[in-house]
DNA sequence: AGCCAATCCCGCCATG
DNA sequence: GGCATGGCGGGATTGG
């Protein structure tokens, strides 16, 4: 059993409080009764909350039990961080948990000083007020989330959807993350695979990627270039990379590369494939090829992967990046 | 590890 | 001038 802890802080946007205890709450996994228990947390009993008040059962004290910490947007970006919340932080990601931010709750984050010298995200709103301020943040408006390992962060509302379904197949695989965004409101495109990058809708003169990012999934067994996929989209290879980095944050080829480990990710924990035959089925040329692929992206070898999730219902621990 | 060839990626710039 | 496009060069990455 996974314990999470959100902090709820005045000024929390109910929709990002909301979002953990929902992803976390609808995980199930064979075998485990309870893989996850949310706790929500404050510094005071009563947390404003527009445009309601909530009731808080628990305090920070919870905080150093916790596995994973969770701190979802606040209304305000200037309001002044208590400082025991800063210390309650601080002193757990000192005992390696897990810490992750939803939207503004980013410069929640920030003000720990957590994230000084690491890549992080916030709303896209709020990206430019966050890089000022703390510039020794990198900060990357693009991106739906950034991992960093211990630390991660997410864009706005939506995101902090993906990047809890993200921490959910690194605890317990991607099937199981797979299964959740169904039975949650997440469209199937936007978990599996696909739009795990996306961002920005197109600008309304530039074409729309998605069918084309459906169709680099339908095929990704094949051997793809860039040429393949600019003659699919109708286009030259220097249009489609553009167009592909604006809407992706990545590029085809990285994009490519990431949709084939997470195929690989599944048949590893479904089927019995060897790594040679799921190395085939998911398009890469060679073992050696998949190998280096997989550890660079996941942090562990196919085998190990395999064994974490295939053997038990233990969840890994999290030390992927 | 380290090499080589192929491919990709992206700034630059001419074109429409 | 502003804007989108796409060819080119070459540094970066990947595959063998």
């Amino acid at each position: 059993m996974i314990l999470i802890a959100v902090i709820a802080l005045d000024g929390v946007i109910p929709f990002d409080l909301s979002t953990p205890c929902e992803v976390f709450g609808r995980v199930s996994v064979p075998g485990t009764p309870e893989p996850y228990r949310v706790m929500v947390c404050g510094e005071k009993k009563i947390v404003k909350a527009e445009p309601f008040d909530l009731q808080v059962r628990w305090d920070l004290s919870h905080l150093a039990r916790a596995h994973t910490i969770i701190v979802p947007g606040i209304d305000t970006t200037n309001a002044k961080i208590p400082e025991t919340v800063i210390r309650a932080i601080r002193d757990a990601a000192e005992a390696g948990t897990r810490i992750a931010s939803i939207c503004t709750g980013t410069f929640v984050l920030a003000a720990t000083g957590l994230l000084d010298g690491l890549d992080a995200t916030t709303h896209w709103a709020a990206a430019a007020q966050l890089a000022k301020r703390y510039p020794k943040i990198r900060v990357d408006p693009n991106v739906l989330y950034v991992d960093n390992g211990q630390i991660l962060t997410s864009a706005g509302a939506a995101a902090g959807i993906d990047l809890c379904l993200h921490m959910v197949r690194q605890d317990y695989g991607a099937a199981v993350a797979a299964q959740t965004a169904r039975l949650s409101v997440v469209p199937l495109e936007r978990t599996g695979g696909q739009s795990q990058f996306i961002v920005q809708e197109p600008a309304a003169s530039s074409p729309d990627i998605a069918p084309l990012l459906t169709w680099l999934l339908e095929h990704l067994s094949e051997p793809i270039t860039l040429e393949m996929i600019a003659q699919q989209s109708q286009t030259s290879t220097r249009t489609l990379s553009r167009y592909f980095k604006a809407q992706t944050g990545t590029t085809p080829l990285q994009w490519l590369l990431s949709a084939r480990v997470r195929r690989a990710q599944e048949l590893l924990e479904k089927s019995n494939l060897r790594a040679e035959g799921i190395a085939q089925s998911v398009g890469f040329e060679s073992v050696s090829a998949f190998r280096v692929c997989f550890y660079r992206r996941v942090g562990t070898t196919p085998q190990r992967y395999r064994q974490h999730f295939a053997s038990s219902g233990e969840p890994r621990a999290f030390s992927i990046s």
